[in-house]
DNA sequence: ATGACTGATGGAATCAGA
């Protein structure tokens, strides 16, 4: 089973690209994020027509996850984030695909820091973290995906120096991911890929991606009975240098399931 | 330290992103 995550930055703009990248790789499932779209607006005929079923939760303007299986239907089990009812910002769906549970997440981005939208991000992971405790604690196989905003480590950046005191990059924000980690969560791409410089994001300024000044913000991380199963993690980086592309590239992870 | 680029909204200029 190949599992994808990929921030598209805006769905109504970034169709045809994702469904140039969808037909090429056909993925079994992708989680997408920053939809930037309402819900009646979710392209939903043009992604059933290229053989995928989708759950989405929009919002205008900004957020928005969705959740595609290919040839069959993701069952949804939650949307939104345990932890705050009035938290309205849509940035979390789950859903079940051939007993594989699957989060989808954008973490809020948190800048400036420090701040309220810093106060917002760091909530926000206290939250993940406590859900992904129960996750664990369900026993079931669990793949958190998504945009993180969260640089894990020096290697996960190309300058560190420059972005100490970025929120994607503080030590409260590393400290929280890596307690997150703690709970025996599998990086799946550092995983596959130890000591090796790979990113996921390139900002559109300045030339970042023609200079490979690049971010690994966008993970893939597997509960403890499914990282067994990894076979590969990869980056599919070509995507971030078409036209009219997102700032992300799709990241995702190959698992072998036979005989579970 | 700052700015540069892009999408959504709304129909210009501003916000947000990372």
């Amino acid at each position: 089973m190949r599992i994808a995550t990929f921030n598209i930055n805006g769905i109504g703009s970034r169709l045809p690209a994702l469904l140039a990248w969808l037909e090429e790789t056909r993925p079994d499932m992708a989680c997408l994020q920053e939809l930037k779209a309402p819900q009646e607006k979710f392209p939903e005929a043009a992604l059933r027509d290229a053989g995928y079923h989708a759950i989405w939760h929009g919002q205008k303007s900004w957020n928005g996850v969705a959740i595609l299986a290919r040839g069959q239907a993701p069952q949804e089990v939650r949307r939104g984030l345990p932890g705050d009812d009035e938290d309205g910002q849509s940035r979390y769906i789950e859903a079940a695909v051939d007993g594989v549970l699957v989060a989808c997440l954008y973490l809020p981005n948190g800048n400036p820091a420090p701040g309220p939208k810093f106060d917002y991000k760091l909530q926000w992971f206290e939250r993940l973290i406590a859900h992904a405790a129960a996750l664990l604690e369900s026993g079931t196989p669990v793949v958190l995906a998504g945009d993180f905003n969260v640089m894990p480590t020096e290697l996960d950046v190309y300058k560190p120096e420059r972005w100490v005191n970025d929120a994607l990059f503080r030590p409260e924000t590393r400290a929280a991911f890596q307690r997150l980690l703690a709970q025996g969560w599998c990086d799946a791409l550092r995983h596959m890929h130890p000591g090796e410089r790979i990113y996921t994001f390139w900002d559109y300024f300045r030339n970042a991606y023609a200079r490979d000044a690049g971010l690994r913000i966008d993970h893939l991380l597997l509960s403890p009975a499914l990282a067994g199963a990894l076979r590969a993690a990869e980056v599919d980086r070509d995507v971030r240098g078409r036209d009219k592309p997102s700032d992300h590239a799709p990241t995702w992870i190959e698992l072998d399931l036979a005989g579970r």
